[in-house]
RNA sequence: GCCGGAGUGGUGGAAUUUGGCAGACACACCAUCUUGAGGGGGUGGCGCUCGAAAGAGUGUGCGGGUUCGAAUCCCGCCUCCGGCACCA
């Protein structure tokens, strides 16, 4: 007998069969139930990490529960290909970025093959091939010809590490997301997605994401940041040209003592002449400018301006008030301009101090009144004071009344103002999708034509830092205009990967339809995503790119529905020693070296039980070796039943008390697992399952006629329950069982709740609510017995003799309370 | 500053959905059996304090509150983590 299992040969046994029988290839079938679950696509980097186990396993685990719950499962993967690490990887190598990339693929999917995660692989889909990415430059089309895709010079994030230019939601305080490296400002004409066209609607439809983590809900919500407010028309002195200001405080505009333009705000340069103020400013301007986006937008940063030299006036009151320009206005927030009010706002406040400008109280709170030379600024809405006919009105009431007066006077709307900035895809890289765009010095900017797509991506030996490669390719560069004909230059930046990845998930539906990117039935079919599960780091990359897609297939017609995720479940980071595995920190662990050693059973169990998957998980070697223990006391069990006739357990004989209570057990430990799998709680549904082996070790001590019916059927169950988590484990036990099917579509087991029922309750007896006593009884016993039989209880009695009993609780088949007082 | 989350044994965690025996399951540790040894496996113990034991007291970050009863609900505070932040 063999006291432990095989599991490489039992690993590779029924992947090998489960390719054979094609078993995860799902078709389209709008008679079924369907199901699809996702996972966040891997970038070919290599190698897979623990990480990836984790959120592969997780999907896997639902994946197959799905399927032995008779629903057709759509299970896909595929790989998010183009990008930077793969180039420079290269780049280091001196090989073609390519090779690299589908090496990497080569080697991961044999990884994923070995973890036995049930992939649809007819559908795999790598970004970086021309037919999918022929589509992505589709999509670009599509997005230029609606006017969301354009071109604009302006400011943008560079990286000097990576040689590119970064979106902002790919700039964390500041720094390059990838590498971490600082990032500065430049002067580029970029290609960008009109992201902001969709701001609201990317807040209002979040309603629409019903099971979404609220964490992400409000990081989205913070990125796209909306505010409600009012646009306000300054007139200058010249009475011809105005400054328009953005507030959300109309309410204090009275209060406006001067007004603060952003340094490159176009005023602002068109005073930058050659008289003293001019100069002044321009050396002012310049300053600014060396200071950078990022030290020049820290909190702590000294606010610091200069008089422009010109007056504004004040459309409420006609006040003659000053223009100045300052570090601490942005030209990308609202208008670039403001209205300062140094009394009711920290910022003015300290501005106004600073350069000795005017202070004027114009709100007052609810209790009491400010002083006039305030101490600091009063933020908080009040009563309007000092501000003809408002005054009097409260902060709320006074916004309306002001907006709709100024609205009626002509110098001001109501405004919404977001955050969210359009989307900079433009790339200097080489390694990505082909911006399908080409420059005619004639016709201008013409997209190619949707026949000639895709452009290929042309295989070059290797490339170089620097500027953008394809630009030194004549070949590719030099094409005629599709339109007249004559000389015209392509477009030599490359896509950002995150719109590769921003509709693969709708490909995997279609992924050998070659006349659209998508095919309306099969998106019918699969959609919206039942299941998105990945690590929260793409709060506000990727899932808020994806969600702006499919609100622009929606509008192209491509889909019917204006979110695409259902339920998207983010889960915790893998760590070891209590930080991230990271190569330099030399804390890195491979699967492969755990699925040698131990299986890969072993290791999905390990990654879902060893934390809940929403939490970091803390990586331990001993816990590790814990699974596989559990596996080979499984198999151990196994080996003992194997070769017992089958039969049921009410087959034979009639059920003793330690029969009715496995199988009670069993029966409880079905609705659980399945009860935990539904709110992807698998560690509990995993230590339910140890339990319930616990419970039939212990069904097993002692006397053991008869008993191997009800052993069997158990272990046939756990074999079942525990297949989502260890399936190919599972698989070899179903055989040995006796089963020459797949355990793949067996039906998932069903509790019959009469059985799981308890037999006998243990009812808790608590004297002022400390537990003192517990007495069995039967379900269902009245209030009235159980109250007796808790007042005669001898230990109650001792407890509460020579006591008054104020009252007694009885909470049915749970427990009395018994009230005293001395 | 604004918004949010989390604090439970030596460790990971369970119980929070529905207020009702806190510590399931596992790791580690201790004892013991099996084995030539190692490994593996079996059995028992394991929050803390007192106690040989039975048992008693105490215990879910801290302080209050609601309740017959609070890890769970409410208020205040502390610590850690995350998002946004000179956003007008």
């Amino acid at each position: 007998m063999n006291d432990r299992y095989d599991f490489i040969a039992t690993e590779e046994k029924w992947q090998q069969r489960w390719a054979e029988a094609e078993e995860f290839v799902v078709h389209e079938d709008s008679s079924r139930a369907h199901y699809y679950v996702l996972e966040m696509l891997p970038y070919p980097s290599g190698a897979l990490h623990i990480g990836h186990v984790r959120n592969y396993s997780l999907g896997d685990s639902i994946a197959r529960f799905k399927r032995m719950q008779g629903m057709n499962v759509l299970h896909p993967i595929g790989w998010d290909a183009f990008g930077l690490p793969a180039e420079n990887a290269a780049i280091q190598r001196g090989i073609p970025p390519e090779r690299w990339t589908l090496d990497n693929i080569a080697t991961m999917k044999k990884q994923c093959q070995r973890m036995g995660w049930s992939y649809d692989w007819t559908r795999e889909t790598a970004t970086c091939s021309p037919e999918y990415y022929r589509w992505t430059q589709w999509f670009f089309v599509q997005m230029y010809k609606k006017g969301l895709a354009y071109l604009r010079k302006g400011a943008v994030n560079w990286c000097d590490q990576c040689q590119t230019v970064l979106a902002n939601e790919q700039v964390i305080n500041g720094c390059c997301w990838r590498d971490g490296s600082e990032v500065s400002e430049r002067e580029l004409e970029q290609w960008h997605f009109r992201i902001t066209e969709y701001a609201d609607q990317l807040l209002e439809d979040m309603d629409q994401l019903g099971d979404w983590p609220d964490k992400v809900r409000r990081m989205q919500k913070n990125w796209i940041g909306r505010s409600d407010g009012c646009a306000v028309s300054f007139p200058l002195e010249d009475g011809e040209t105005a400054i328009d200001i953005f507030t959300t405080r109309v309410d204090t505009i009275f209060g406006a003592t001067f007004l603060v333009l952003a340094p490159e705000h176009p005023l602002v340069i068109a005073g930058l002449d050659d008289s003293a103020v001019g100069r002044r400013m321009s050396e002012f301007v310049d300053e600014i400018r060396r200071q950078g986006k990022d030290s020049r937008t820290a909190e702590d940063t000294e606010k610091k301006g200069i008089f422009t030299g010109r007056y504004a006036t004040n459309p409420f009151n006609g006040r003659k008030i000053p223009i100045w320009t300052a570090n601490f206005v942005l030209m990308e927030y609202g208008t670039g301009a403001i209205m300062a009010v140094p009394a009711h706002d920290q910022r003015d406040f300290e501005f106004a101090r600073k350069y000795h400008l005017p202070i004027q109280v114009v709100i007052q709170p609810e209790e009491g009144s400010l002083p006039p030379e305030p101490e600091q600024a009063f933020t908080e809405y009040g009563v309007l004071a000092d501000s003809d006919d408002f005054s009097g009105l409260s902060s709320r009431t006074a916004q309306e009344k002001m907006v709709e007066f100024a609205q009626s006077q002509g110098f001001g709307e109501k405004r919404v103002t977001f955050r969210l900035r359009d989307w900079s895809v433009s790339r200097q890289r080489y390694w990505g999708t082909p911006i399908p765009m080409i420059h005619c010095p004639k016709c201008g900017t013409v997209p190619v034509p949707e026949q000639d797509l895709p452009v290929v991506l042309p295989r070059i030996e290797s490339t170089e830092l620097g500027g953008s490669p394809l630009a030194n390719l004549p070949d590719f560069v030099n094409v005629p205009c599709p339109e007249c004909q004559g000389e015209a230059r392509r477009e030599t930046d490359t896509m950002d990967t995150f719109v590769d990845s921003s509709w693969y998930f709708y490909r995997y539906t279609s992924a050998q339809f070659d006349s659209a990117p998508i095919q309306k039935e099969a998106v019918r079919c699969w959609f919206p995503v039942d299941l998105y599960i990945g690590g929260v780091e793409h709060a506000i990359l990727h899932l808020i790119y994806m969600r702006f897609f499919t609100k622009v297939m929606r509008d192209l017609g491509l889909v019917q529905f204006d979110e695409p995720v259902g339920r998207l479940f983010t889960q915790g980071m893998v760590l070891k020693d209590g930080s991230a595995m990271s190569k330099s920190r030399g804390n890195v662990v491979s699967p492969d070296e755990v699925v040698q050693e131990y299986g890969a059973d072993a290791l999905r169990l390990f990654v879902l039980f060893a934390a809940p998957p929403e939490r970091d998980l803390d990586w331990s070697d001993r816990g590790l070796e814990g699974c596989f223990r559990f596996l080979n006391r499984l198999w151990r069990m196994l080996e003992k039943v194997k070769d017992a006739k089958a039969s049921t357990a009410a087959e034979g004989r009639e059920l003793s008390e330690q029969d009715r209570a496995l199988l009670r057990k069993f029966h409880q430990t079905v609705r659980k697992v399945t009860h935990d799998l539904e709110r992807m709680h698998q560690n509990t549904a995993i230590a339910a399952i140890m339990e319930l082996l616990n419970s039939v070790y212990e069904y097993l001590d002692g006397e053991d006629q008869g008993k191997a019916g009800l052993l069997r059927e158990v272990l046939e169950g756990i074999a079942l329950l525990l297949s989502p988590f260890a399936p190919h484990f599972c698989e070899e036990m179903w055989e040995i069982l006796g089963h020459s099917d797949s355990i793949t579509f067996t039906p998932w087991p069903t509790a019959d709740l009469e059985l799981a029922r308890e037999e006998g309750v243990l009812i808790v007896i608590q004297v002022n609510g400390k537990v003192r006593s517990r007495f069995s009884a039967s379900p269902g016993i009245s209030r009235d017995d159980m109250q007796t039989l808790a007042l005669e209880d001898e230990k109650t009695k001792s407890l509460i003799e020579g006591k008054t009993i104020r009252k007694v609780i009885v909470v049915p088949d749970k427990l009395v309370n018994i009230v005293v007082g001395s």
